[in-house]
DNA sequence: CTCGCATTCAGACTATAGTCTGTAGCTTTA
DNA sequence: TAAAGCTACAGACTATAGTCTGAATGCGAG
């Protein structure tokens, strides 16, 4: 068995695209708020969320830190998605 | 106050670095036999042990994968290595 | 209907992630 | 001494992350 969708490289950019655009909107933040409260473009977000972008590390410590959350439990909830965890 | 390490570039990818090189250890592998696991080329390992280049997403997670270990925590130690936490 | 506001999309661009080959240094073991 | 295993390092390269401008879409409020 084993998770195949850990490996394929749009799932996981799209796993974590979705996560992003959920926490975002728990904050009650526009794309634009996003990108300028990180120091990204605000294009670059909207790539990212749908998932046509792969962060780097950098990204994601500068994306969590302006979502107020730790990169860590960012990534756990992208393995969560990715693992077909249900709602 | 609070944490300017996380911002800086160079600190969190030398934190990478230094969490990946621990965990391959633990593990009992060689730089060589950790691109092979992963995919990805030997002197890239090299490169971000040394915390000269900021792995993707991907990378975490192929990386992660082969060092059996999840994204999420692999963060969390650079996330204690970047908090100026003692050992 | 019209005016913002948020987002998508396209294209052309720059910066950096990641490859690959080869060389050299360090250690250990024969 | 030599051979083997591991890592550092350099340089030149390809792939993709990330920028930027502007135009098109959809939408809810005035």
């Amino acid at each position: 068995m084993s998770h195949s969708s850990q490996n394929n490289p749009e799932i996981l950019a799209q796993a974590f695209g979705a996560v992003l655009r959920e926490v975002r909107k728990e904050r009650g933040l526009s794309q634009e708020d996003l990108g300028f409260e990180s120091g990204y473009h605000r294009t670059y977000v909207s790539l990212l969320e749908r998932g046509l972008k792969s962060p780097s590390l950098q990204t994601i410590f500068e994306l969590s830190r302006a979502l107020d959350i730790a990169p860590s439990e960012l990534l756990a909830r992208v393995e969560r998605t990715t693992h077909g965890k249900p709602k």
